[in-house]
DNA sequence: CCCGGCATCATCCGTTCGGCTATCGCGGGG
DNA sequence: CCCCGCGATAGCCGAACGGATGATGCCGGG
């Protein structure tokens, strides 16, 4: 390591104090990353970040209350000079990974993953590369070259509000669309998912994390 | 702080990597907690537990797959000289409180939870005190004077054939009744868990853990 | 340029749900 | 001893659902 490298900073978003403080403490036992600001929610991470300019965001997508993570990561992209930004969560949904991917983040890591794997992913990241942890990496290669054929972003809204416990005159009005056409894609889900009913579908779809509980 | 005190021997029981390795790094800046163990599941808490003797447990209520948090605090209390168990957890559902609690756990703090209430807390469960995060307290007064939700086995057998996705019919059979009962079942499930239909359920019950996903 | 997937809409029809009301036997706690 | 919760049962009825079938417009790939 050179002595005039000046390191990595990092800024830590989450909605955790415990989870914050713990990671720092992690990173920072590495010599090359400095954690310079943490934030628990959108806003503070739109401060802090436009105050720090730090080289790499680590975001949690669940951060309770107000904008997710998602949100932030595009939110942050969207600043002159963005950050990268890596995002390190829990859940894996398809979904979550597509709209975090589509928002601008670099990587997606697991917390389940050894923090060797978290540091590299940084100093990846910082590179400008993108990481993805295994599991959502095999994730996304499955749904590429499934027999089962990929919902259609109409059909996972429609899951959605399925698993709300709507029923289809409901659905048609929050999506402003007729009845008749909620009944359309409702059975096209059926035929994708292979059940033949609604609680069925919601099962299924939250077993195959199409949806998230 | 007395220099002939030991200091409070803690083991750390989280499937995430990450969080076990923050939450060290955490305690151990307190100079009278101390990690003796960590472990990711059940079998490995289990054992670590026999070899250290902690005088506390804090444990992640999601341990992935195998048993729960909760199933893990009740076999670590069923060992002679149990130690005592802190759970410290991200969500809280109203059965995942008392499961837990049944299960014999001293405390349960949120993860959003600053650290010094995590230190005071972790003090606090040594000394044979119980602890609640606040949010935690609320919602458990709240439960104890609006009817509380506890489903019949009965009622979560029904559950689980519902997230299958079958009909009343076809539960009817399985159970050996008649359809008539199934839907009084059903109806008092909808009640119980303040949905209006099947898909509402199924969704419902996977949340709340009633039923695995 | 045509085909196919997607989203949209429509009608018909038989089946299923869900709410309502009511009954019955059983067991436990006041 | 009586009441209550639980499981089981029944009938009624309007609303909702699911299948079948077909049609339109749009867009993109071959």
């Amino acid at each position: 390591m050179d002595a005039t490298e000046p390191g990595l900073c990092l800024v830590l978003v989450d909605d955790h104090p415990v989870v914050r403080a713990g990671l720092r403490a992690l990173v920072e036992s590495q010599a090359d990353l400095d954690v310079v600001g943490e934030a628990r929610d959108a806003a503070a991470a739109e401060d802090v970040v436009r105050r720090t300019r730090p080289d790499v965001v680590l975001m949690d997508l669940n951060l309770g209350a107000g904008p997710g993570g998602a949100a932030t990561t595009a939110l942050l992209r969207n600043l002159p000079q963005p950050p990268r930004v890596l995002i390190l969560t829990t859940y894996v949904t398809e979904t979550d990974i597509r709209t975090a991917l589509d928002a601008g983040a670099s990587g997606y890591l697991l917390k389940d993953a050894p923090p060797d794997e978290l540091f590299r992913g940084i100093r990846a990241v910082a590179r400008g590369e993108t990481v993805l942890a295994s599991d959502v990496a095999a994730l996304l290669v499955r749904r590429v070259n499934s027999p089962e054929p990929a919902l259609t972003e109409r059909e996972v809204q429609i899951l959605g509000l399925l698993a709300d416990g709507l029923a289809n005159k409901e659905m048609a009005r929050r999506l402003l669309v007729s009845e008749a056409t909620v009944k359309s894609h409702l059975a096209h889900i059926y035929t994708k998912l292979a059940v033949e009913s609604r609680a069925g579908a919601v099962a299924k779809a939250i077993e195959q994390r199409i949806i998230r509980a």
